[in-house]
DNA sequence: TAAAAAGTACGAATTTTTTCGTTGACTTAT
DNA sequence: ATAAGTCAACGAAAAAATTCGTACTTTTTA
């Protein structure tokens, strides 16, 4: 998490935490490598990035060798929550029941994750 | 929807969208009010957000009367899939099923909503 | 009807994000 | 041990988002 709490990742960033969070702990070559394969990326702008968001508390750096890695500081999970609870106030005005609607009918999901999610809220309903 | 087709919001412009849907064509001054609530704004400030909105094709303005009137451009529906989809792949890899839980664990929601929200995957597998 | 109030347009300043060139340090292969 | 390659630091430019002052226009009100 970002030293004050905040947390508030531009959409680059977010790209660059996704990487992190998939493939593990990287150095900046290899974190260019992946993004240039979307939307080409000079390497020192990608290590811009990766110095701000160490700066800003987004990533950590282990700088014990000659290439730095580095790793992000927050978890999936959290900042998952986190963003997911952003995008509820500011464009659903607070009902998680139309953003799941939303996301159910935005992208195909599979039979057996229908049941997952199924399951999850009858564990909710059973409190 | 923009005139290309892209619809990337900033933060600022969500929350004067959100104002939109929220309450019905609204002046300036509508706007600016209920969005200094939270967080004081110019009133020009909010104008030139909104002027500049309009240009980017997310606002439509009627400005027959002095005090113009705006409307969003874009249905809640279009721009809520839209957003969504963008976090699902930015923030999720694609995994809707992720994106609920973190939703349904984000938020409490209500029994009647956990209920329509069953009965709509329900409607899902269905098919 | 003249002053005050409320409004829009415009331009520019500020801040934030994104980009990359250059420099100098460290590694590797010759 | 030297040349070529890889890397991080830094600064600065470019682009995008946000903010607001000023000027001018229309409406309201005293």
């Amino acid at each position: 998490m970002a030293k004050n709490g905040n947390f508030k990742p531009t959409d680059r960033e977010l790209t660059i935490l996704r990487i992190l969070w998939d493939n593990g702990p990287c150095t900046v070559r290899q974190v260019n490598e992946i993004m240039s394969k979307d939307s080409n990326t000079g390497y020192t702008t990608t290590l811009k990035l990766m110095q701000i968001m160490t700066e800003k508390g987004l990533l950590l750096r282990d700088d014990s060798q000659f290439k730095h890695v580095y790793k992000p500081a927050v978890t999936e999970e959290k900042a998952q929550k986190q963003l997911v609870g952003e995008l509820l106030d500011k464009a659903f005005s607070g009902s998680a029941e139309k953003l799941v609607m939303r996301a159910l009918s935005a992208k195909k999901v599979s039979p057996k994750e229908l049941e997952k999610i199924k399951k999850m809220i009858e564990e909710i309903e059973r409190e």
